[in-house]
DNA sequence: TAAAAAACCGACTAAACAGTCAATTTGTGT
DNA sequence: ACACAAATTGACTGTTTAGTCGGTTTTTTA
């Protein structure tokens, strides 16, 4: 596995376990087994190596979670997919899952870094198109994505304290009932 | 004002832009106008200070939203009183806001001290008192007062962005329905 | 009003920190 | 085999940090 790689998966482990700044850059390169400086060749600071890992693991999640979605599929399937992978893909990436929260409710986190996110748009068109058909409330589509992706966090959080429930598949579609409810007309 | 509020006052301006570890101790008691020293009088470390900060301004906005309910209300009108009451708390006291999100969401953070709260017991009952109606969803009590709180904090992201809609009462309500219709059943 | 306690100061310290850099190894194209 | 670039090292530095402490002022108590 190459250094920028093995930095990156000591880092998450770190971050999500101590925090950013609980976190020194030496201890990383450290438990990382590499040199110091070799951390400041790949990520010229330490604020860049965390955001570069926010990108990171957006961009695996959602691809993952886009990538379940089946053509011709309804909107409520679609919906279900999206929710079911992204619930899923955390419970087995908890220190993605710590990392993320902690950089979208820190003050390095910001719309525009958001909104720079290609996969946001295509939330956000399957959102207008639900409201175009009349199957989601008449409100911004912005919203809409926001309360999905906030109920994925909420459902998340809970399954982890109930490690029972994780494999029922039909508690699960009772929580997706909360989401699906909270969004269709 | 005393010193120790005039420290909170200023620690929680500085964590909310700053971060926990981006503000130095010497900074927040600079900043308030008073010596290096009192800080670690009142608070002995800075995890304390930190952690001391979460109860108060757990405490005021519990005490505030709880507060606004009222006597022979429906289920349905002591929700909505509920959540309008923490989203325009929220709204008018963003640095608590801000401080609020950072703590829950950091390695700080844990279920015991969530459970150590005093109210979490009573928004808790309110869920219970729902499902045993009949008139919400047949789920865990704690996941419905999660997604309650998840939706505050959503509704309020949202509504930060959105300024025009802060004082409009009819989308307001759109926005509530979401809520609702996410935990009844 | 005297004594005890609590609040308060700010200079100080030892450790920790992010980031640098000159030197060395490894890889790559010719 | 050569030259050039990229990757890698780890010792080093100047700064910043949380927390301490001996001494001073203010408040409370009896």
């Amino acid at each position: 596995m190459d250094k920028r790689t093995k930095l990156m998966l000591t880092a998450k482990k770190l971050f999500s376990k101590h925090g950013f700044y609980g976190t020194a850059t030496a201890r990383i390169a450290k438990e990382a087994g590499v040199s110091n400086g070799i951390l400041f060749h790949y990520f010229s600071t330490k604020d860049k190596l965390i955001e570069a890992m926010y990108f990171d693991v957006k961009d695996r999640i959602f691809h993952y979670s886009l990538g379940q979605i089946y053509k011709d599929a309804t909107l409520k399937e679609s919906f279900y997919t999206l929710w079911l992978a992204a619930v899923e893909w955390n419970l087995e990436n908890p220190e993605d899952f710590d990392f993320m929260l902690q950089f979208e409710n820190s003050p390095f986190y910001s719309l525009e870094i958001e909104k720079s996110h290609k996969y946001v748009q295509m939330t956000l068109e399957l959102a207008e198109q639900g409201i175009e058909q009349g199957e989601f409330k008449f409100v911004s589509p912005l919203i809409l994505v926001q309360v999905v992706a906030g109920l994925v966090d909420t459902t998340v959080k809970f399954l982890r304290m109930n490690e029972d429930l994780q494999q029922d598949t039909e508690y699960k579609n009772k929580l997706f009932e909360i989401v699906w409810d909270a969004i269709k007309k």
